[in-house]
DNA sequence: TATACATTGATAGTAATACTTTTATATTTG
DNA sequence: CAAATATAAAAGTATTACTATCAATGTATA
């Protein structure tokens, strides 16, 4: 557990930033300077100050921030994607199994598990503030978008496949999958933003909402 | 019909653009724009050029390309509500109500039912693909929210009354239309961008999906 | 120990963006 | 026709998103 690595596309980077103590800080505090001012406003600049560093150290790990931002949604989802595969591993019934992916997919990082440098909750509300931007550009060409966002994908067809076993007729389960990862991430920024949006509260959890909808969705056996 | 003026919310502009012929070619062309080129790459010196006129006279219509966007999205929303209200007035079985309000809020916007100068085909692939941009921002506080996504919370509002008059007891209905009008935004970026996370396709339409959905997750009186 | 090599930092420079300001020229309206 | 208003053109500013150059430092190896 303690050395988990996040495996990330190496075309994502230009120096791995997992090799150097600079390579870290960039990260750490990337994260934590996205997550406060925005992503529009966060410059390489910026970041060097707050690191001691400077703007062209900074370039020769990332291409730019877009890249960097691209990286962290994918160490994010490589985090995730872990802890559901295994949390999972070993449950037998497909149901229980379901159920305990939508929790681990929907569910609040609330506790700061630090297995690393990353902020896993400051990263978290960076993904739901800031991920759409990460791939609704027109830079991204198709073969990136292989490369970029095979994490993701696979995610959305473990959980479409575990959608499949619980009710083998059920004709949408990519799509019902797809809506559960990034309508979760729109809930949670519903909450924060715009709460007459939403149900979820204090006392209703998006996963509650998502895990009704599934169950109401599905013919279980 | 034809003198059909969709209202916006009068911060968005500093004059409003129905007022004059420029105004109205600053909207027409920045859809098209926008559309082709992207959010992020569009400018108003660019829209200058295109429209013959120069930047600092798009000035006097939008602060800034954010506001244009944010103008766009809630014309978008108010046009969506207005055919919306249209099409289920009258309809007094909540059942087929609601069906004909999803219709409408997930259908492929095809035929060019151009009543304006608005391209309403180029808008809504815009919609789809910028719409998160114009409020995952840090700059858009309480008040103006309240103000520049009124339609929105109104459609929503709507939506998840019909899903109440559906089913009483249901517990989640306003998350529910919340995750239909963002989910279906999304299963046609999907459709376009990523189709293996999707299963909407040439075949399957997203409207198929969410009304399968809804009524899967609806106890029908 | 000397040298090579990689890493980082500092500075400067460029093109583009996102505006603002000023002034001149049309156009509309009273 | 005069006055007000709208638009166009040009220039200017601060910031962004880089690129390029060079010096300083540390580290690995012959």
């Amino acid at each position: 557990m303690q050395s988990l690595k996040i495996g990330v596309n190496e075309k994502l980077y230009i120096k791995d930033p997992e090799s150097s103590t600079l390579g870290k800080n960039i990260v750490e505090q990337s994260i934590l300077m996205i997550d406060e001012m925005g992503f529009e406003s966060f410059t390489f600049k910026k970041l060097g100050v707050q690191i001691n560093s400077n703007e062209s150290s900074i370039y020769r790990y990332f291409e730019n921030k877009h890249k960097l931002l691209l990286y962290l949604a994918t160490w994010y989802w490589g985090w995730v994607e872990y802890r559901m595969v295994f949390a999972t591993n070993g449950i037998s019934d497909p149901v229980k199994k379901l159920e305990k992916a939508i929790e681990i997919l929907t569910q609040n990082v609330e506790e700061d598990s630090s297995i690393t440098h990353v902020n896993e909750v400051a990263l978290n509300r960076l993904i739901i503030n800031e991920y759409s931007k990460s791939y609704l550009v027109k830079e991204i060409n198709k073969e990136s978008k292989d490369g970029y966002f095979i994490i993701c994908k696979r995610l959305v067809n473990r959980l479409s496949e575990m959608i499949s076993a619980v009710d083998q007729n059920y004709e949408y389960p990519v799509s019902l999958a797809s809506t559960v990862l990034e309508g979760s991430l729109h809930q949670y920024f519903l909450k924060a933003h715009f709460p007459t949006l939403t149900n979820c509260n204090e006392k209703v959890t998006p996963t509650e909402f998502f895990t009704d909808l599934i169950f109401r969705t599905l013919n279980k056996k």
